[in-house]
DNA sequence: GTTGGTGCAAATGATTTGCAAAAGG
DNA sequence: CCTTTTGCAAATCATTTGCACCAAC
């Protein structure tokens, strides 16, 4: 499979070994297509082999966020999520009310990176930001 | 004090009974002029009322929270940072690398509530924002 | 063979919760 | 009085860590 392929070299060329466990966690988040727990991402793995540990997920997913080909964030549930990032980086606009979850196009936030950038010459890692409030149909619900 | 009778009135309109420790955390909040972890509001509570419970302080800001006279922050340290918030929106760059922590002014932020509002009814909460990144001097330093 | 990685089990530590006693209105 | 709030102590629970064994290279 080429993802594998791919994922192992970029181990390898990073000075980190090659593991089942590894191409395993990174595979279950390249293909899920949105954000995993820990927990959902030892459960997908373990479909393939049963006895991965939650602490190597956790140590597999630090690994993958320093080679930035997965981000971390905390999207104010109970624990954090993670998801593959190799693809455009994009935003979650998060309903504090109804928990829902739509996503924000990059070009929103460009502006921005862009600004403070110039006015304090700070580099904002802006790949994966998650801005809470209310949606509309909350909005629309609570004027009853 | 003029504080404490504002802050008592709020929560009695607001059907909340008034009680030393509540005013008490709220003036902590209210004076330090800057983020507090909630052992840090407790400390600055003991001072003057030595026994007051840490599960009292979390159940005391969570209900100035509801109250939108305070807001807590996730700032990616190991507990979650509590402020008041009564004053002017702002926002904080968090350099990843030092910790350090600047300001950044509410303008830079504006546009984008609007843009969100407009495009999909979504009322961003952006009362206070955090901003993770590298600093300018924290750049300059990995040049070397 | 070395070194780094894994599973297991136990620790961590901030936050939450149940409950009886105390205090607000 | 009748609720709400508090302090205390215990529970929770995601994440981390120590360590002996195992697997990459």
């Amino acid at each position: 499979m080429a993802c594998e392929q791919e994922t192992a070299n970029t181990l390898r060329e990073a000075g980190f070994r090659v593991t089942p466990q590894r191409l395993l966690v990174a595979s279950a988040l390249r293909h899920a297509g949105r954000h995993l727990s820990a927990a959902e991402i030892a459960d997908e793995v373990r479909t393939v082999y049963p006895m991965v540990d939650l602490s190597t997920v956790y140590r597999t997913v630090e690994m993958l966020k320093r080679l930035q080909l997965a981000t971390v964030t905390d999207m104010g549930g109970d624990d954090l999520l993670f998801e593959w990032s190799a693809g455009e980086a994009h935003h979650h606009l998060i309903c504090s009310t109804c928990r829902r979850m739509q996503v924000l196009d990059h070009r929103y936030l460009e502006r921005l990176a862009e600004e403070v950038g110039r006015d304090f010459g700070f580099q904002a890692d802006l790949q994966h930001f998650a801005i809470f409030g209310v949606c509309q149909e909350c909005r629309e619900g609570a004027k009853t």
